[in-house]
DNA sequence: CAGAATACAATCATAAACATTCATATGTCA
DNA sequence: TGACATATGAATGTTTATGATTGTATTCTG
């Protein structure tokens, strides 16, 4: 193994991914480097969204091989996931059209939004979006059509596109499972990749990534956008920390949701 | 396997998911640290909403079911409409492709053909298939997009219409709110009778009304079809009755649900 | 239902890991 | 050569993780 910086880290990547996880000293000791140069290594690759930082050591990122069960990934995070739905919720305006994906954050947002009490259309492909709306006198709820798909309660794919085609939003709100500088918005599963990027082109104005801090710096499967195409962020108070270290482009804000629940 | 914090808590998690469930002790034991470390690793596990904390240790968290509110609204004449769903469904068939529209009649339809067991496809634009069809693996379910209608549970109308004009059936069940000889098939809703419409021109074989005997010979708002384009009609006992006074097409077939289950 | 056993929360002390700053070395380019 | 960027390591206080201790809450058991 060869003492380049890039080649050390380069090795200890390959490490991480192979034992899954990796402590300091370990590395220090195997590289005859001080444990300093390998946590300014882990930080790197941190940085890059390659691996994820620990106290010790470092692990690797999970890159989500199977899609999510839904209702699982439902109760991750709750608070942060409320709060950031309310956060962008306040960005939305009277005689709004919303594109709105599917995830657990953005049926967050779907149920924010139905509480505003404004006039808004709202054009999405989670099928969930139905018990949230049915209520709601405001809410007028276009739902896209397509193969249905269970595990994440959401229809996608190019049936999905057709109805997409036809409607230009003013704002897009799209939920991620991964969110990095160099891979983009991605997500686990092709088609809902292929919608979302559907909806990102027909939106007009300002296009909203909500994604709590276990998302940044991820990389899943499919690619939807890259991060050029991103208005703004609106993540948890450690998302935003994790993406100051990240090189995103100048023209994508960064929104903190404040958890105004903190103490429940 | 490396000993920092995140690595370990990374394998109670995966424990806890195999396992259902553990216990602070023998966690303890198993990574050779203090009880306590135990308890605060699973207190942050908990804390992301990824275990439930118990006393004296941690379980998987229960995927707590979304929406268990639905309630099928108390329709009328239900067990003419379940017999007729049960004999319509006995006529489909193992890789068909189904057009089944919106209505209190064609759900119970969905609900029979679910139960099948066969490998069916069903395109709908009746949104609360998608809680008939959730538990089974052999539907494929495809619904159609469009705007939202409370009232009916159902999307409709020319973005609808945009799904069903890609597909092509070669089965139709149609429920109807009029049966008429001479008006045909009429709903009160137009983006209804507009979507029940295409699904009826997209389909190769078999078109079936499916209608309650309260249904024949009423006359509703807007037209479907006329019955020429109609291949069966399934109705009660009572429903056959009234129609045989019909001048009616002679390829019309009349079939008579017989309602087997009627002590139920 | 009472008492024992266990699990827990709260606090503190210690050690490891960390961030920060500075200094040194090594290379590159003008 | 000198100015500069990069890589590394040492020294410094700070933060985090852990375990021991004590007293409280919960569960089990007769």
């Amino acid at each position: 193994m060869s003492n380049i910086p890039a080649s050390r880290q380069h090795d200890i990547l390959t490490l991480i991914r192979q034992e899954g996880s990796v402590t300091v000293s370990l590395l220090a000791e195997q590289f005859s480097v001080s444990e300093l140069t390998i946590r300014r290594d882990l930080d790197h690759l941190a940085k890059k969204g390659l691996v994820e930082r620990t106290h010790g050591g470092a692990t690797a990122r999970r890159n989500l091989p199977v899609e999510p069960d839904y209702l699982q990934k439902a109760s991750e995070y709750p608070q942060e996931k409320a709060a950031i739905a309310e956060t962008v919720a306040s960005f939305v305006e009277e005689g709004d059209t919303l594109y709105i994906n599917s995830g657990s954050t953005t049926f967050e947002v779907i149920r924010a939004v139905a509480s505003l009490e404004k006039q808004v259309t709202i054009v999405t492909n989670n099928i969930d979006a139905v018990y949230l709306c049915k209520e709601s006198e405001h809410i007028r709820l276009i739902l896209a059509g397509g193969i249905y798909r269970n595990r994440s309660h959401s229809v996608s794919g190019s049936l999905s596109s057709l109805i997409v085609n036809q409607i230009h939003a003013n704002k897009a709100i799209i939920g991620v499972d991964g969110f990095s500088p160099s891979a983009g918005l991605t997500t686990p599963i092709l088609e809902e990749a292929e919608t979302t990027r559907a909806m990102i082109e027909h939106t007009v104005g300002k296009v909203f990534v909500v994604a709590a801090s276990n998302k940044i710096g991820v990389v899943s499967n499919f690619k939807t956008v890259s991060l050029d195409q991103v208005d703004a962020l609106v993540t948890d108070g450690k998302g935003a920390e994790i993406v100051q270290q990240m090189e995103i482009p100048e023209s994508l804000e960064i929104i903190v949701a404040t958890n105004t629940r903190s103490a429940v």
